[in-house]
DNA sequence: GGTTGACTTAGAGCTTACTCTAAGGATTAC
DNA sequence: GTAATCCTTAGAGTAAGCTCTAAGTCAACC
């Protein structure tokens, strides 16, 4: 019996099984911080296997993904976290998650004319340096 | 003799020297985060009254002005301060300093570019929130 | 059957960039 | 002359987002 377990167990795991370790190379995400991800319920319903291991599927890949782009659009962790609530909720919180992306939309939009204004400053500054490096 | 200097002081104050709470107000820093800016070498040279209390000149208001544009193109303190550093090196550092700003420029182009894909996507997803949202 | 190695948890520690507190000194206003 | 208000300092505290540690479980390998 113990033998059919840990045989099932291993075909499972690798036909198709995804353990933290293998979640973490997939999404480019420490270990460490899924753990962290799920501990503040931005990562929810992670499943367990009969140790207490958690394992993955690809909604779960399909998920963080989501989550890394709110992050590398600025979004903070709490934002995203209350974003993740919603969800959870189900199809009647679509309109606040809509004004949720709607309304952070906005402020990445001022803030990359803002970082585009700066970039072209800086352009013209460092124009400057070589003008100045080339009279010496 | 105390009338005399205190009526002085008030006039060079209102004449022209900026302490800290107008150095604070004209550039939208925090009296407490100025002082840390001295601390850390971000701010340097600031001149003192007889009492030793902060004087600021418009020079320090256009260093500020500036480390709050490498501060909104996301230069951590660390790579600003390491500018500060070099700038009061004199001119002999100008290769290095347009290095600095350079290098800080490609990244910052990437990013944008990063956003204005994220955004795009954002855009995307609302539009099919609100597809969802009319449907109901 | 003992070691290795991957997993688990709670919780401590770290980094960045502030932000605040406590204690105290000088000037101004009554 | 004393209270209010401004400044000073060193250093503690905070918030966000990880990152790591310690102690322990469990399955696999030799």
């Amino acid at each position: 019996m113990p033998t059919i377990t840990s045989s099932f167990q291993r075909i499972t795991c690798l036909g198709g099984l995804i353990n933290i370790q293998r979640f973490s190379t997939l999404t480019n995400i420490s270990a460490h911080t899924i753990r962290y991800y799920e501990k503040i319920g931005v990562l929810k319903h992670i499943a367990r296997n009969a140790n207490g291991h958690r394992f993955f599927t690809s909604k779960d890949i399909d998920w963080i993904q989501f989550v890394k782009r709110l992050k590398e659009m600025g979004m903070p962790l709490d934002n995203i976290k209350l974003y993740a609530d919603l969800r959870e909720q189900g199809e009647s919180t679509a309109e606040q998650r809509k004004q949720l992306l709607q309304d952070h939309a906005v402020l990445l939009e001022e803030k990359i004319v803002l970082e585009a204004l700066h970039l072209k400053k800086i352009k013209e500054k460092i124009i400057y340096y070589e003008n100045v490096i080339n009279k010496n």
